[in-house]
DNA sequence: GCAAACATACCAACCGGTCGGTATGTTTTG
DNA sequence: CAAAACATACCGACCGGTTGGTATGTTTGC
């Protein structure tokens, strides 16, 4: 995909993710990019068609680096898949840590401004958000398996709801600039999420 | 607070509601509002100061509209406080129809994209979720008093987790450009306070 | 008549995007 | 092999249009 011999390109993409969520998407110029990568205007549109192209590429880029992050984090060891589950909240728990800029999601940030403008922007955003909820909803399909479960809720549904509390998490976070209101939210989701899977282990000190 | 004799102040202040939640704060030129509103320019920067301080009333501007609108609805005729949570969340279900710029949130759209950069609009985004979220906190209280409960968790967190849920839902539903995703995330919601308060009235069909 | 409420005309800065050009390979061809 | 042809990566001055904001009227209501 990335043709190797191209690092103006990866420093856009890099510093896109960064300065999206400080200032977002419209109110950040080619040249704010530009400068934000030590790169030249030139070299910013021989890589992209046009801003809104590296807004859609930058959402692809969120989606792969973050995507290689949760892959990696050591709670997919777990057996059990409740654990699992449990054990990515807390993940997301921790690390709603410093200011919004530091712990927001940049797709979710770009939708919010770009859905009625750009569809490629929009479409690049959904598929950053609705395919990690699809990784956390294999979790949630064991789970209830393993847990002799028939809910009248679907994996689906409830993955969804995950991203939508931490999505809105975010934006009262930017709005008290306090953390610690997003991070009582996720602890109100993993009670949530304990209570609909009664076999749920006792919960820690 | 508005002279009643300046249509134009408000003609933008609603005008302003609308387009917002279409094209965003950034993205949304003076001219445009001005356009929307039916008003010039010569208006507009008499009765605004900056585009910064019209973005910051249209927030107050939201707080009152919204804060009507919720004060005359029928669920706050219940008697019991529960009843009113349920109620208020009921209507907060239904009122998820048509396209985002429908029923998504004006503060939460715009303090999304403007907390790193104004203090003001940021203040005014805070004062209208955080002050919502306030009248909810009471029933909340009031229902945990009712139902005899020693919760683990503050009626302030609980009211805050809702509002998080629906900032939430709606970027999803932006996302997805489906309202049906963003409801069925309110519908988790109302399972989980129904699963805080055991005294809860079954659901109905 | 006079102050607040609006309209018109205008400006300098900035915006996304273009363009001619250079430097450095890589591939083709005689 | 070497020169010519081509491709990629990048530079930075520049362009037309738009931006938030201003300066200066004109109109309206008490």
């Amino acid at each position: 995909m990335a043709p190797r011999k191209s690092p103006a390109r990866t420093k856009l993409l890099d510093a896109a993710l960064t300065v999206i969520r400080q200032r977002g998407f419209a109110a950040t110029s080619v040249d704010d990019l530009c400068k934000a990568a030590g790169v030249t205007k030139g070299a910013f549109f021989h890589h992209f068609d046009s801003k809104e192209a590296l807004g859609a590429a930058a959402a692809d880029h969120w989606s792969t680096v973050t995507g290689e992050m949760f892959a990696a984090a050591p709670f997919h060891q777990q057996a059990d898949p409740l654990a699992r589950i449990l054990g990515y909240l807390e993940l997301r728990h921790a690390l709603i840590d410093g200011t919004p800029s530091q712990f927001s999601c940049v797709a979710g940030t770009m939708v919010q401004e770009t859905f009625g403008a750009s569809e490629t922007i929009r479409e690049a955003c959904k598929a950053s958000i609705f395919g990690h909820a699809r990784t956390l909803e294999r979790d949630i399909e064991a789970a209830i398996e393993a847990c002799g479960l028939t809910p009248d809720w679907s994996a689906r549904s409830l993955a969804l709801h995950t991203q939508a509390v931490l999505q809105g998490a975010f934006i009262l976070a930017k709005a008290s600039d306090d953390p610690e209101d997003a991070r009582v939210m996720v602890h109100h989701l993993i009670r949530y999420v304990r209570s609909l899977f009664p076999t749920a282990p006792a919960q820690e000190a």
